[in-house]
DNA sequence: AGTTAGAGAGTTTTT
DNA sequence: CTCTCTAACT
């Protein structure tokens, strides 16, 4: 390996290989091939298919009858799919309209779409049913939305929307809304939608569940609620389709007719809904390409059924199965740490992973005992700053955890460092509260009948009208049959309500008939900034001091610009309620945090893996609930983060953890047990301030380590560890200084500590001065109390006194 | 109607 | 511990 990072040569030419490998791609991939491919490949073959490999190829150019493609970690999955559109499209067996090709996300329906481009040009404007399951959906349900009893113009609820009807419906019905939370009943209403389960399916044990038997009921009222609305939840948009396809035989008959090829991606993540819906279609055509991973199926727990990929042969008769099990990506220390891992899950289909990524000098998979998360981030930021001082780019590397909360630590680490990261995940751009109030004002605009919205932002900013007037609203609302707002606009030529209120929501009602006017008069980005600043709305956040505040008002605008890519507000509305990430193109070197889930699909040069504990990873609440399922899912969630690393995998497992508040000493996680010794080294934690130097844990803890050995709480490494366990408990008891330092830092672990941070402290004085205000991205707006150097102490209005790095704050 | 103290919960996430 | 939500205050 010549160049240590960031070589991706995939954009030059998408056809020479398969994912980003880091190397330039040399002949072996060709050559390797059997006589039958090179057989093929002598016969005139086009040039998207030259640089498969034969399993790929097959997978490619088998296109008749049921297949399923068997893709593990790294094997160059989104290739196949996208090369069989392609090769389909130019073979002239079907038209771009007639291929029905399904994702999960709208960000790989994205990719796959630029990658089809790339194929055959512009033409993929034509693949209108490339998609998630969800739009293509929508875009069937829009056609016959009569047909389910809809109408066409019927409007999707977010999760936000559907927890707050759900709540007015359980008061509705008298129940204590805490003993019974909307949240719940959400979930619960989840699991039986996913199993496309009506009012009238769910078994008759899980209705009586909730709310003393009342579970039936309320999902009926809650349906009933959602189509006097003309409104669908996500569940619905699938259960419709499928009530559509049940009910309706010649609708059911032109999508058959239609969809001459279907292609489903990720399928180890479909649910049993997603099942029958695809089944339905597939029924007039066996033409189903399902491409997935079954050791990748994380999403059990949201409803995801493993058994779909499972069954797949039995339920698709004459099913073609293809394994590819070449991986592009890792190195064979890598490979093997992860292979041997998931070998110890029961019931899988079975894949051996193989490369040919063999050098010498490739690093082992390090596993590393540290005294607690403290020195976990500590030493995962050493080894960073290492890496990156050698020329590696901090693009190429990520710290994946199992549970949030620990993203905190290495956030705190960071920032000491001055280390350039970026988290993953968390709330997503159109869940944010700003996002979601700015659209709930332009709904009521372009939607005046849509309740939830208008409550959503009666009282925000808030202008006086409280629980009080709004339940005149309903009061008339609901006596009359018509929409809130129709209630409101009644209301205010009465006496009910007081002088105060009844002016407010006049002036309320009369913006938005302003708005409405306004609306086909100019155009719709201009509204949109008119609304959100007529109605007080960016104001509110203007005067609002938190830290959030301005990254708020930034939000505000990027909605604003991204608006413009669409023809009218109604057109946007319509595209927003089911895609709404923003693609986060940041050009800045930055190590990524995120969790194990959000990092499926990844890849990077290095991958920290914190927090290998028993407990934590595999979580004991995965362990609680679901049993041996649950610790099948933790480990393959433990397969799709070691799978994440091109070069380096380095897990760790910290003897002390603090949990809920307490520190509780902890036990290394059984997957590390599970690991292959040969490809494994036991490291040393760079640093050494914990006191403890992470004796105990010799490489002797994985001799003798048997692999079909499934109980690995029995096997000698184990056991090594409780006894491991045991001793360093002592030694916290005795005053370890780990502990106590550990404790004396907690104070203020986002402050600069002397020593600690003089790598990265310059001599170049402080261009601030003392009493300046500044604004500070985590901490909010403060005062500079003193200066020494680049080090800043700042008074912040929220977080307090705090010291930091000059270049982390801004004028303000 | 807006502010504040106490309770309660605290994996994983997409549409 | 630390965040969020609700009920009781002002």
């Amino acid at each position: 390996m010549t160049d240590p990072d960031g070589y991706d040569d995939s954009f030059d030419d998408p056809f020479q290989h398969v994912g980003t490998r880091s190397e330039p791609a040399p002949a072996p991939v060709r050559q390797q091939g059997g006589i039958a491919a090179r057989a093929m490949a002598a016969r005139r073959a086009p040039d998207y298919l030259t640089g498969l490999n034969p399993e790929q190829r097959l997978a490619v150019e088998t296109t008749e009858g049921p297949v399923l493609v068997l893709a593990g970690a790294g094997t160059g999955k989104t290739r196949v799919l996208t090369t069989r559109i392609a090769h389909i499209l130019a073979t002239g067996l079907a038209r771009p309209s007639e291929i029905l090709a399904v994702t999960f996300t709208n960000k790989a329906a994205r990719e796959m779409k630029e990658r089809i481009a790339g194929f055959v040009g512009g033409n993929v404007e034509g693949m209108a049913w490339l998609g998630t399951f969800h739009s293509i959906c929508v875009k069937i349900l829009r056609k016959h939305a009569e047909l389910v009893g809809l109408k066409s113009s019927f409007s999707i609820l977010d999760t936000d929307d559907q927890i707050r009807l759900i709540k007015q419906i359980i008061q509705a019905e008298g129940l204590d809304d805490k003993r019974w939370t909307a949240k719940a009943f959400a979930g619960i209403l989840d699991g039986w939608k996913n199993r496309a389960l009506g009012p009238k399916d769910i078994p008759e044990g899980e209705a009586r569940a909730f709310a003393n038997g009342k579970g039936r009921k309320l999902y009926q009222e809650y349906q009933e609620r959602l189509s006097i609305l003309n409104a669908a939840d996500f569940g619905d948009l699938l259960l419709h389709v499928i009530t559509l396809f049940k009910t309706q035989p010649d609708v059911l008959k032109e999508y058959q007719r239609r969809f001459r090829y279907m292609l489903v991606d990720e399928y180890q993540d479909t649910n049993i809904a997603q099942y029958l819906w695809l089944r339905l279609l597939a029924q007039g055509n066996p033409n189903v390409c399902c491409v997935g991973d079954d050791d990748q199926s994380i999403y059990g727990w949201r409803g995801a059924e493993v058994d779909n990929i499972l069954r797949f042969e039995h339920d698709f008769k004459g099913a073609v199965v293809i394994r590819l099990e070449r991986n592009y990506r890792s190195t064979s220390h890598i490979l093997a740490a992860a292979s041997h891992l998931i070998a110890f899950n029961e019931g899988r289909l079975g894949k051996t992973l193989f490369t040919d990524f063999e050098e010498p000098d490739h690093d082992l998979v390090s596993v590393t005992s540290v005294w607690d998360s403290e020195e976990e981030a500590r030493t995962i930021g050493d080894e960073i700053e290492s890496l990156q001082s050698r020329g590696h780019s901090l693009n190429q590397m990520a710290v994946l955890v199992r549970a949030s909360f620990q993203m905190r630590e290495f956030e705190d680490r960071f920032v000491t460092l001055g280390l350039n990261y970026r988290v993953i995940g968390g709330p997503r751009f159109y869940e944010r509260m700003e996002i979601r109030d700015a659209m709930a004002y332009f709904r009521c605009v372009a939607q005046p009948a849509d309740d939830l919205a208008f409550e959503r932002i009666v009282n925000t900013p808030k202008r006086g009208l409280g629980d009080a007037t709004l339940k005149l609203v309903h009061g008339v609302a609901r006596a009359e049959r018509i929409p809130l707002m129709q209630a409101a606009s009644q209301l205010i030529d009465t006496e009910e309500l007081k002088p105060k209120p009844r002016n407010a929501l006049k002036t309320a009602l009369d913006n938005f008939e302003r708005w409405r006017r306004q609306l086909d008069q100019m155009k719709h980005t201009e509204l949109a900034e008119i609304i959100l600043d007529e109605s007080g709305y960016t104001e509110m956040w203007r005067q609002d001091r938190s830290a959030e505040a301005p990254g708020r008002l930034d939000n505000l605008k990027e909605l604003i610009r991204s608006m413009d890519e669409f023809e009218s507000l109604a057109g946007f509305l319509e595209h927003i309620s089911l895609v709404m990430d923003r693609d986060s193109a940041d050009a800045t070197d930055a190590v990524s945090i995120m969790t194990l889930h959000s990092a499926k699909g990844l890849e990077f040069d290095t991958v920290f893996l914190p927090g290998w504990e028993e407990g934590l990873f595999p979580h004991q609440r995965a362990l609680d609930e679901s049993g041996r399922a649950g610790l099948e899912e933790e480990r393959r969630l433990a397969y799709v983060g070691i799978t994440r690393a091109k070069k380096r995998a380095k897990l760790y497992f910290a003897s002390n953890r603090r949990i809920h508040g307490l520190w509780q000493s902890t036990v290394p996680s059984r997957f590390l047990d599970e690991l292959p010794p040969d490809h494994v080294e036991i490291a040393e934690a760079s640093s050494n301030y914990g006191g403890y130097g992470g004796g105990g844990y010799g490489p002797s803890r994985f001799d003798s380590h048997d692999p079909f050995d499934k109980g690995s709480y029995s096997t000698p490494g184990w056991q090594r560890a409780q006894r491991a366990r045991q001793s360093s408990s002592g030694f916290s008891d005795g005053g370890g200084r780990g502990y106590q330092s550990a404790r004396q830092k907690r104070q203020g672990p986002l402050t600069i500590e002397g020593e600690l941070v003089a790598k990265s402290v310059s001599d170049t004085p402080s261009d601030f001065s003392v009493g300046e205000r500044v604004f500070h991205i985590k901490f909010g707006y403060g005062a500079i109390k003193s200066i020494e150097g680049n080090k800043l102490t700042i008074d912040f209005e929220k977080a307090g006194v705090k010291k930091v790095i000059d270049s982390f704050v801004e004028r303000h």
